[in-house]
DNA sequence: TTGGAATGTCAACAAAGCTGACGTATTGTG
DNA sequence: CACAATACGTCAGCTTTGTTGACATTCCAA
């Protein structure tokens, strides 16, 4: 019972209506729910939760990275982030190691281990996003990257393109 | 210093590469960010949190629906959904009426101030999107949706589906 | 050399998830 | 009718992960 878009509007912007769009907002709220759901398993097994998952992710992507670093592209706030990373040094998946040119600073990497469970995460959460991509096709793949690299917040898109850019 | 794929593998197969499917991860997290920004800065000025705004849109977009499947929806416990429909209700943003058919069901409907605040979370939250859209055209936008939409869990799948079967 | 900026740690608190137990009202069934 | 199942609410207690505030250490520049 509800209305269609008025006839006179272009085809091209059928994709622009507050339907569209909601539906895309709720895409978006499902869609993260799967996208965590397989890490977070593996995480709750050995006791850590989403917070060490990213913490574990971007010091892969970025060894010997700074905790000040590390809490820019986090967006948290330092004294949220040094909980979780204790807990990972503590565990012996994370080394902090003083800095060589400021002593104030601590550069973290991943030991054996940290690298192993990074492994065991990253594979889960790919494997959902490579069966994802193949049933969706190269150009939603194209789509899906465009709109999600359009949503962020110009600070955010910073840090997505400067990790972007180590491999590309 | 990285391999790129190996010579042999199709050109088709390109966007399965784990760097490819590295950078959807990355710009998920990301972008979540930004789709969540907007929203949680009214609601911090207000004293609610992103559980109060899931709360309100799906009761908006499924006015009366009862508590059981509003939780069954917003995958949480009944004690957790509790807390915040508590306040919602006690602030007059939320109406719950006894069921008619069967008395034990409560049926959840906004009041006119939860509708307002609905629409001011809605409205900030689709501006975002909707520039997003835009910026990355209608082709984009299909295969964002259909990428999100392969990424789901079957039985969040199903929630979806129910949802955006209301108005298509 | 000394005071301020930067880096990181400790303590305490809040939001929002969870489990488990229990009470109450209502419904449906043997 | 008696009783089990369902729907909802609540209490208590715990966890994760965010926040602010206070503080120690280190570096740098006036």
């Amino acid at each position: 019972m509800r209305e269609g878009p008025p006839p006179q509007m272009g085809q091209s912007l059928l994709f622009l209506t507050d339907d569209q769009i909601r539906k895309g907002i709720e895409a978006m709220f499902f869609a993260y729910r799967g996208f965590t759901a397989d890490p977070d398993r593996i995480l709750a097994e050995k006791g850590y939760g989403r917070a060490h998952h990213r913490a574990i992710h971007f010091i892969n992507r970025n060894p010997g990275t700074t905790v000040n670093n590390l809490l820019s592209v986090l967006g948290v706030t330092k004294q949220s982030l040094n909980r979780v990373l204790r807990t990972l040094i503590e565990d012996g998946l994370v080394a902090s190691t003083v800095g060589k040119r400021d002593k104030r600073e601590r550069h973290l990497n991943l030991t054996a281990a940290g690298a192993e469970l990074e492994r065991e995460l990253s594979d889960a959460q790919r494997d959902r996003m490579r069966a994802a991509y193949r049933a969706a096709g190269p150009a939603a793949v194209a789509g899906f990257r465009q709109v999600l690299e359009a949503m962020m917040d110009g600070d955010t898109r910073y840090h997505y393109e400067a990790m972007r850019d180590k491999t590309e």
